[in-house]
DNA sequence: GTGGTCTAGACCACA
DNA sequence: GTGGTCTAGACCACA
């Protein structure tokens, strides 16, 4: 279900969250879907427990997953709490910052960062039905 | 003439080396060209001098700089020369294709990316044109 | 009859043991009251029984529940005979000291909190006097 | 300067956190305000580098620490983002719930919760001035 | 010097 | 069966 790869520069944990708000996100993994057990994903990728239990914890407090005692966490009903459109906005301003200060620097101009969005929106659309060959 | 973040996720050694890359790679910093000394640019940033030095040597055994002996570094006589658009484009495929992936996850459009392109590209204009100058 | 929330912090089984002494103290549950079978509220609010049974038998420990054999649990004959309103009180304080403090780390003032109240008690007006009668 | 119990109920990283959480907010800790090494609370209450290191991580999370990397964590520019009151208000829901929940059942009035209200707001009145004897 | 990640293994609370 | 907490100790990246 997940692609854990121990040897990349990305921590596991992150690793493991990033796939599970993407599964959520586009759907994938829709609310109330039960997620595996800390163990059964640990030993699956031969990965330590409390590697896999930091990811879920943490998307737990993200408001992604929800926790059910004694029972396996779940997707929560409403993943995100669907902050306002420029809140969410606003989670991007760092990274455009850093695009444009890139772009700038390579004397890039404004059409060429669009041309390349249009380039990967394509690419990978999660939610237009296809989505990731790999992961 | 840099803008270093020492917030940000990536490092700060990172984010000096990629800069320069780019100046040197948009012929904005030509072959000959000194940089400002680690004393300098570490006063001025208010870093440890240790890793404005990691990011020059990395940059020389890069090939981008040259050191030399008793003067400040300089840019490598050919390094890219001015390297073509498209591959220029290309050093930021991998910052947009993140930034795609988490607008999808964020439910928001290729119009807001634009939109927020467009705030910060006024934004720094002012000072990266003048830095430029000063370069 | 009682209101469980598994999402919530507090273990259910305390929940449970929380409630059934409040109405008991005030006089809501009298002495001799038949409780609810284990099966019953399980399946009334999708708990694991053991849950439930765990909840009983602690209050049977403590003298609040009575067992007896075949037939369902009852209020204890002599449990605490309606405590006194100071009493029944004090048995907000913890929630209140937490309840003040959050406030506070929230920079939020005394009307934030009774306007809340002022919500939330017309809130569950309806079920809860509804509910108290059935008892 | 913190009070750590292994002893507690509640987890000792919950136990940083929460007086972390506190000192800030009362400006005992003020913006930039360097905080203690990970290490060096470790050694001093006996406990796994891991357990402050996790408080740490969840107080950057929360947007109430900064990292500064290489150097130790400081108190956040603006601790709370301050968020809109309404939004604050919201994050009591749960509580205040619970907490007429628990009066009604207590047979208790409104009047009842806001008197232990008002006094236990004198008590920690941790902004004016006075505030924590020992910790 | 800082903090971050991970393991292996123990023990606990809850259901 | 679930997840949560903690330790002891290793190793790494960054400054």
């Amino acid at each position: 279900m997940f692609i854990l790869n121990p040897q990349s520069g990305t921590p596991i944990y992150r690793q493991l969250m990033d796939q599970v708000r993407r599964l959520v996100a586009s759907g994938q993994l829709p609310p109330g879907t039960p997620l595996p057990s800390v163990r059964e994903l640990a030993l699956e990728h031969a990965v330590n427990p409390m590697t896999i239990s930091k990811a879920y914890h943490l998307l737990e407090l993200e408001g992604v997953l929800v926790r059910n005692r004694g029972k396996p966490m779940t997707v929560a009903a409403r993943p995100r709490k669907t902050a306002p459109r420029e809140q969410r906005r606003r989670e991007l301003d760092a990274a455009v910052k850093e695009l444009v200060l890139a772009a700038k620097q390579l004397e890039l101009d404004k059409e060429d960062i669009v041309a390349l969005i249009d380039e990967h929106w394509e690419d990978n659309d999660a939610r237009s039905g296809r989505h990731r060959r790999r992961t």
